[in-house]
DNA sequence: CACATAAATATACAACCGTATATAAATTTG
DNA sequence: CAAATTTATATACGGTTGTATATTTATGTG
């Protein structure tokens, strides 16, 4: 698509990095001010309109990016999970160490569960339900390949394991480093009990 | 203690409750500005100095009440497991109804977890760590007690427990009120997993 | 080269913010 | 009653915010 007149010099993604800048791995993203955003990408706060709507927008737009981010990381890890490790240690694991990198967009998504406007919570529910149901399906195709060891009520236990994580992945984000493998000790305890608890043993053919 | 000169005519109290109005069941607390609060609270921006140091400071208040009013709330639903209902679903269900009472100020303790200060935080964690060591000590009785079905990790339980139970409030918050049971059924569900997760069938002696 | 068009900026304004300072009102103490 | 003391208010200031309007700058088209 060519257009006519002068040529963009600032991207929106310029906008959305500089918005992610400013966050940094605590601070809230609904609590950024669009002045703030505009004097960090180093443009005029008039021309953040060309790009975004308002803040909401860009929010909503960042939470996109962030859970865009975090399904191709689980995806990643579930490549790694053909060797013999635990399936519940490696996803632990590949989520945390993505979530601690400096500059991950991870964070926001864990950070911002319970506050903003409507929009923007339905925008972040929205990702953590793609997170569940992957899960889900998961956890369905596991029950059809060993039929013995039955998850039952997949649903569920996607949705409580989900939160379970991103509750963990926000307290671990709150604490000094040193905590972080203490936290991912944790973590992998509480979802096998979860899974085991769902788990019930069905009598071989 | 007496004190000489006029009388206080608005009492801190009036200030939390003014900020607890205004928060209302969706909006951060952290997001209250001084004067809006004190606008609320029909008295001149700069009287809030004689009550708190700060918005912070408020804030924490606030936090500590909320953990205190909810610490009562769960010491009262154990008094009614005295009969044989389930005392995790008494327990749940206990804590969803007084979370959407009106005007109640649990919802400020499910909703702020990961934004605010680096005190605010510190405050809710602590609220948080009460509630979890609370339900350990519960864990731990019961293991004395009939010691067949022994729970493990009882600290890593109670934590599940609570960040479950606390995320699963916060989107219930979110939602219809015509979908709490349904989030009150998955709740009772997801705790019972991680119980039955967690506990290891011992040989009677 | 003009001209149209889009992008970015400059300027400006009203609203709100936290809070410093000064003043008024109310109450107890002498 | 007068003085002291505490509470609450009034006024004011500098800063930030979102955004409306007008203007400049750069680009593509005739």
């Amino acid at each position: 698509m060519k257009t006519v007149g002068r040529k963009a010099s600032i991207s929106s993604e310029d906008i959305i990095n500089a918005a992610i800048a400013l966050v940094g791995p605590h601070r809230s993203i609904s609590s950024l001010s669009l002045r703030e955003v505009t004097r960090e990408a180093g443009i005029a706060p008039n021309s953040f309109y060309r790009h975004f709507k308002d803040m909401e927008t860009l929010n909503i737009a960042i939470i996109e990016l962030a859970g865009k981010h975090l399904r191709t990381i689980i995806r990643d890890a579930r490549i790694l999970i053909i060797n013999e490790k635990s399936v519940v240690r490696v996803s632990v694991e590949c989520f945390f160490n993505e979530m601690t990198k400096p500059g991950s967009s991870l964070p926001i998504l864990l950070r911002e569960g319970t506050v903003g406007s409507g929009n923007f919570q339905a925008a972040i529910k929205n990702q953590l339900d793609f997170f569940a149901n992957e899960l889900k399906t998961d956890l369905d195709k596991a029950n059809d390949v060993n039929p013995k060891y039955h998850t039952q009520d997949t649903d569920v236990v996607a949705k409580a394991i989900t939160q379970l994580v991103f509750a963990m992945g926000g307290i671990a984000l709150n604490a000094p480093d040193t905590e972080l493998s203490a936290r991912i000790e944790e973590t992998v305890k509480m979802v096998k009990f979860i899974l085991k608890g769902a788990s019930s043993l069905k009598e071989s053919s």
